[in-house]
DNA sequence: CAGAAGACCTGCCTGC
DNA sequence: TGCAGGCAGGTCTTCT
């Protein structure tokens, strides 16, 4: 399952190997790893082709290569690509025979020692491939890790700040957490508060299981119910995760293989409660839960995160 | 508007 | 052996 680490070891892969490189050819194998694109599998391979990939950019799960199509100078808009559970991008020769569950294949230009092609691989087809016109990002930040302008592709704009972006600061966190947009009181449980895009992006159900066992939180904990310390916790919690697994996953990958395998050391190493039901916390002991919670699970320590803190008392 | 629930997908695993 | 059902889960759409 990729998510925000996995994804970024890609993003850093295909920015190496495919900027710089302009697109020849582009096969839609299966129409509906391109059913978010809006004019279909046609408009897509025709206006993807002759294009030059300028970046390589990402912000949460969310990657895009702004590219220039013949004629323009400065790229207006990007191949947008999500990983969604499943899905990988490959760079590999032409030779190679097809992956199993090939879905799209982008034909590049030569370039010395690199392969020919970048294959978008998708088993369940969560994830998919767009073009999108670039817009401001209104912050005028750059829109995310490995772009340099301020814009981002449309299908993006929704999505907060990433989980390793620099601007996050505790007491912005905190703010975010405990309230939504009007500056109400954010009335859902924590888990759902993170592991909503456009609150803080790049988590999902795994890293938030993991670090809300960091920071001894109950995922129904109501969020508007957390104090500065407690969203504080958190979001050091979060960071820490995603950077320890950024390095264990990120050692893993060859130049022919941009590879996402879902697999990386973090997973079999350093998980201390997501999957580990009926097994002892690393903490106290107590034995790891799985509870349902929309419509998937939740692992928790039914003694380290309890729903209400201890009372403390002062006699 | 916030929040909840269902849909989208395939492969693997378990139980009958 | 074969088949049904559960499970995995990020995002988008629909409903309350």
């Amino acid at each position: 399952m990729p998510e925000l680490p996995e994804a970024e070891v890609v993003r850093r892969g295909l920015d190496a190997w495919v900027r710089g490189r302009t697109v020849t050819g582009v096969e839609v194998l299966d129409a509906r790893s391109v059913r978010r694109h809006d004019g279909g599998a046609a408009d897509f391979t025709s206006r993807l082709a002759g294009a030059r990939v300028t970046a390589v950019a990402r912000r949460g799960k969310f990657m895009w290569m702004p590219i220039a199509r013949p004629g323009e100078t400065m790229p207006s808009s990007a191949l947008v690509a999500h990983l969604g559970m499943s899905g990988q991008l490959l760079l590999q020769d032409h030779e190679l025979p097809d992956p199993r569950h090939l879905r799209v294949r982008i034909g590049l230009s030569e370039a010395a020692g690199m392969p020919a092609e970048l294959r978008f691989v998708d088993q369940r087809i969560f994830g998919g491939l767009r073009l999108d016109p670039l817009i401001s990002t209104g912050d005028g930040l750059p829109g995310g890790f490995g772009a340099e302008d301020p814009l981002i592709p449309v299908s993006a704009h929704h999505i907060a700040r990433d989980v390793l972006d620099p601007v996050w600061t505790p007491r912005g966190f905190h703010r975010a957490v405990t309230q939504s947009a009007g500056g109400r009181p954010r009335m859902t449980g924590i888990k759902r508060a993170i592991l909503d895009q456009g609150l803080i992006s790049g988590v999902g159900n795994i890293y938030a299981d993991e670090a809300l066992w960091h920071a001894r939180l109950h995922y129904e904990k109501p969020a508007h119910t957390l104090r500065p310390k407690q969203s504080e916790d958190l979001l050091e919690a979060l960071i820490e995760v995603m950077e320890r697994s950024l390095e264990e996953g990120g050692t893993s990958f060859d130049s022919l293989y941009v590879n996402v395998n879902g697999e990386s050391g973090y997973f079999s190493r350093s998980l201390q409660a997501y999957g580990r039901a009926g097994q002892a916390c690393g903490r106290c002991g107590r034995l790891i839960v799985r509870e349902p919670f929309m419509g998937r699970s939740s692992y928790r320590c039914p003694h380290c995160q309890r729903r209400r803190r201890l009372q403390r008392s002062h006699s």
